[in-house]
RNA sequence: GGUUCCGUAGCUCAGUUGGAUAGAGCAACAGCCUUCUAAGCUGUGGGUCGUGCGUUCGAGUCGCACCGGAAUCACCA
């Protein structure tokens, strides 16, 4: 419609002014709710060919577009803003091919389907999961399936943080104060048992500092002489070397870990594709610094650790390999991005991580590309702000980690004790219940932290629970089962949904303005897309899902008279939760039948 | 100090390529359930869009300067 309207205004200009006016001076957009209209061209850009004031260029391209454009009925024109009014026929004419279609989604997919990776979760193997982790989680998960409903291939990847220094400091303190304990012996989740250790580990290097502090040692010879610290760095080389003790243990430690890590996301409902191994890569990873550094495209310092001048690039000196031989973290990135890409040939790859990595990734990029790998620049990072509490960061050394198993379970005991309280659900048995609780309490989770802008920092306040009414995922699923619960009632009543006599009604102000809104779901699904923002998709659902509780509250759907208004309105209802759940799910956010 | 990002209502957040009187939710207060689910709807109060200058017919949005905050600049990951 509004490529319509340019043209019809292109060609008024043309016939009214003789003149040839440039597509992006006609500007077409939606009339606000306060005017009568549901098109506006803003009029100012145009006075230098009609060289009049704004209200009389209005009323004379008004006219001519009224006169010459049978869709367009009434025109206004209020301080240079041009007001359309669509016929009544044109709406329904909309209405009826949206409710034909079989996906709301159909009208999303891109003319060129692109190979995408995208690479999220990406967690440490010596600590449980948490919040910052979930967003990452989220937001991942969520563009896969937006990318995927545009008609991208889209890989879902992880890359598994299970090697390095970190792993050894766990490993170390398991042994030496371990007992032989293991997560059923200790009943706890393996990833939260060997987080434990981690924390233990620094606690007890802590301590040893101090000790030599106050024997005089200097703080930072004291950090590389604490005897936990020189084992651990005495383990990581015997991991690089293959020692079998070494490996027998990371191995079982790790599998512990995976197990909690599993049970975690199968929780929040992610899923992956294809998992990479830091263990793997950054042998791949080693061997490409190391033919680059016969290239001379890298250094050696006399140390014998190797080097990138990034300098040309506005960048530092970057380290590669340490003087002892061992990889450090982008080592391992560089490896698994030619890994993969030998393996998928991506046109794509979206690394869905923190903000606080923006200058990791910067690097990782110029490095390929300094090595010549072509595809670099399909190499993107998705970049999300941090989740702070509203006294800063999250701080493990201060306990204020918020753990996702915890906060999972929190919500989900808020939506049952919501529930309850309600009682609605009184002739639903335990299991039915318990998963109509799980998918509550984990949209307001997921839509909580999916509506915001995944470029900024966010606030996460633990002490005030979060909503479920208001701009929240309840109160779209709320709607949602209001609009279930509607459908039963006309399916026991025998009303059902009839395309055919659509036509025949005019619909009010309210339910024109939810057509509307239908228009919009496509273009938000491809702007998300785009933007690579969920949160565009999240804020339409809520606006649809307010609009349609307005009309609910002002509008009897089953209990109108006159038949075709009563169809046309059941019909607006199905496709209103048909895509509000389609843009929740979207969010990775399921839908229950009744709340 | 260099680089990058962010400052919108008491709080959490929206705000389309610059467009009409800057919007929601939460919290507060006042209403609405014999009528399709009240996790809802309606209303009231609450703003120098960090500050200043500039570009423009028009700036929360673009540019410059300043103020305030965050991240990063590791032989950590």
């Amino acid at each position: 419609m509004e490529k319509l309207l340019k043209a019809k205004v292109k060609e008024a200009i043309k016939f009214l002014y003789n003149s040839e006016v440039a597509e992006d001076m006609i500007q077409i957009q939606e009339t606000r709710k306060e005017f009568k209209g549901d098109f506006t061209l803003v009029v100012f850009p145009l006075l230098r060919f009609s060289k009049n004031t704004p209200e009389r260029t209005g009323e004379t391209i008004g006219k001519y577009i009224v006169d010459n454009f049978t869709s367009i009925e009434s025109f206004n024109v209020i301080n240079g803003f041009l007001n359309l009014g669509i016929s009544n026929e044109w709406w329904l004419d909309y209405f009826s091919q949206v409710a034909s279609e079989k996906s709301h989604l159909q009208n999303c997919l891109v003319d060129k389907p692109e190979t995408i990776m995208v690479e999220y979760s990406s967690p440490n193997t010596n600590k449980p999961l948490h919040l910052g982790h979930i967003r990452n989680n989220l937001l991942g998960f969520s563009l896969y399936r937006i990318l995927s409903a545009c008609g991208h291939k889209v890989i879902r990847t992880n890359i598994v943080n299970d090697r390095g220094i970190h792993i050894c400091k766990s490993m170390i303190a398991w042994q030496k104060f371990g007992k032989g304990e293991n997560p059923k012996s200790a009943g706890m989740k393996g990833d939260h048992l060997v987080g434990k250790y981690y924390v233990l580990f620094e606690k007890e290097y802590r301590a040893q500092i101090e000790t030599l502090v106050r024997s005089g040692v200097d703080e930072n010879q004291a950090k590389n002489q604490a005897p936990l610290i020189k084992e651990t760095r005495e383990m990581l080389l015997r991991w690089e070397a293959g020692d079998k003790e070494v490996i027998d243990l990371w191995k079982k430690m790790n599998s512990w870990v995976y197990a909690g890590f599993d049970e975690t996301y199968r929780k929040l409902g992610v899923e992956f594709d294809k998992i990479y191994y830091e263990s793997d890569t950054y042998k791949i990873g080693k061997e490409i610094v190391l033919s680059a550094l016969k290239e001379k495209i890298l250094y050696q310092n006399d140390d014998s650790s190797i080097w990138a001048d990034l300098t040309q690039d506005g960048l530092d000196q970057k380290l590669l390999l340490r003087s002892d031989g061992t990889a450090v973290y982008i080592t391992q990135d560089l490896g698994t991005a030619v890994l993969r890409f030998n393996e998928y040939k991506f046109d794509r790859h979206i690394y869905v991580v923190g903000n606080e990595q923006n200058y990791h990734f910067q690097v990782l990029q110029a490095i390929l590309k300094r090595m010549d790998y072509e595809w670099a620049d399909g190499l993107i990072h998705f970049s999300y702000g941090m989740v702070e509490l509203p006294e800063g960061r999250m701080k493990s050394r201060e306990g204020t980690i918020v753990d996702a198993d915890d906060l999972i379970k929190e919500m989900e005991d808020t939506a049952r004790d919501v529930s309850l309280e309600l009682g609605k659900l009184s002739d639903f048995n335990d299991a039915e219940k318990l998963e109509i609780f799980r998918k509550i309490g984990l949209a307001a989770l997921k839509y909580y932290i999916l509506k915001v802008d995944p470029r900024k920092n966010m606030t996460f306040n633990p002490m005030e629970s979060i909503d479920f009414n208001g701009n929240t995922g309840p109160f779209i699923q709320y709607t949602y089962t209001r609009i279930k619960s509607v459908v039963r009632k006309a399916e026991q009543t025998g009303t059902k949904p009839d395309q055919k006599i659509l036509k025949k009604v005019k619909p009010g102000q309210k339910e024109l303005e939810i057509i509307k809104l239908f228009r919009k779901f496509p273009e938000t699904v491809t702007a998300s897309a785009k933007g690579y923002s969920p949160a565009i998709i999240a804020n339409y659902c809520y606006d649809l899902a307010k609009e349609y509780n307005q009309f609910y509250h002002d509008y009897s759907v089953l209990g109108e008279d006159d038949i075709n208004l009563r169809n046309f309105r059941l019909v607006l209802s199905i496709i209103t939760s048909e895509i509000l759940s389609s843009g929740m799910y979207l969010l990775g956010i399921d839908m229950p039948e009744r709340m």
